[in-house]
DNA sequence: TATTGTTATACTCTATAACTATA
DNA sequence: TATAGTTATAGAGTATAACAATA
């Protein structure tokens, strides 16, 4: 418990805020127009675009939850109300009883073609207008860096519960 | 309404992800934090860092909810959580009658201050540490801009509404 | 015994609209 | 008339714990 560290430089500070302020701001604006143009919010429009990018338009439910760190009665919250809407579909796994298969339905995916576009056309009109090439670059290769530190550094206290591989 | 565009290159989509997950896991990461060791959600944390970082340790409702774009009510909420825990106090300003200004007390300050060096300690543990010196400048420089560029963007539909300046 | 997933429940947060009061 | 702020209310989302079923 290191009760002290040396303050952080004020160019950290910075770098810092600013991922904060970008990360905020870009979701609530993706998150608006998902709204507006799909009836859908920024984490349903998630879990359809992780079932389109998957090979044949199905997951697992704990594939999903893993993938979007949702507690596992939050996902099945949010799978309930996109199968409500038609836009996916649960079915049994043959090969696992106990799990639930989630699969995009042809309105989903319709739903999804149609939403990617204007999302598409948001992240470039309020994200990439300032930036150039190598800006893209650097910034896709630092945060990539960071992210794989953040996905593979546990939580601090969480996480050596029950896992698998711990 | 621009139907279709160019799709985003690879590079493009991956500082995207980059950005949001990041953002995300961090917000994660710091927002638990926060509530072990203060009680606090971020955006409690946030309001009383603004106050803190203010000249007297006092804001007005109006100030602080246009720096953390909560709407009103919201911030009415969450001050009035903050106030509950003795916190922060609410004062009227002499100034104007219908402004209420929000000041930090002594145990909002003393709360402030344990807190963030557990704050700042988990920046640094899961964000800092895979960067060196020059990605930190580069990431302050380019987030930077995008913020800049995030704030003067409008919201496309939204903003235009009553404003003064507007 | 461990894993997958659901349900019940309670809580936090947010937004909208109607309202009061001051400028 | 515009601005500052509150309140009532309703809805979305989340997490925890208890549970059932399969591996």
């Amino acid at each position: 418990m290191p009760e002290d560290s040396a303050p952080p430089r004020p160019d950290q500070l910075a770098a810092y805020f600013a991922v904060m302020e970008v990360g905020n701001l870009l979701q609530h604006a993706v998150d608006q127009q998902l709204r507006e143009e799909g009836g859908l919010s920024y984490i349903q429009f998630q879990i359809l675009a992780a079932l389109g990018e998957s090979a044949e338009g199905r997951q697992r439910m704990t594939d999903i939850a893993d993938r979007l760190v949702h507690s596992r009665s939050g996902l099945t919250y949010q799978v309930s109300q996109l199968a409500a809407s038609g836009l996916v579909a649960k079915e049994s796994s043959p090969e696992d009883e106990r799990s639930v298969v989630v699969a995009l339905t042809p309105k989903g995916r319709e739903l999804l073609g149609r939403v990617l576009t204007g999302h598409i056309e948001t992240v470039r009109r309020i994200f990439f207008t300032p930036l150039n090439d190598e800006d893209v670059t650097v910034l896709g290769d630092v945060l990539g860096r960071v992210r794989d530190h953040m996905r593979a550094v546990p939580p601090r206290s969480a996480a050596p519960r029950r896992k698998r591989g711990q």
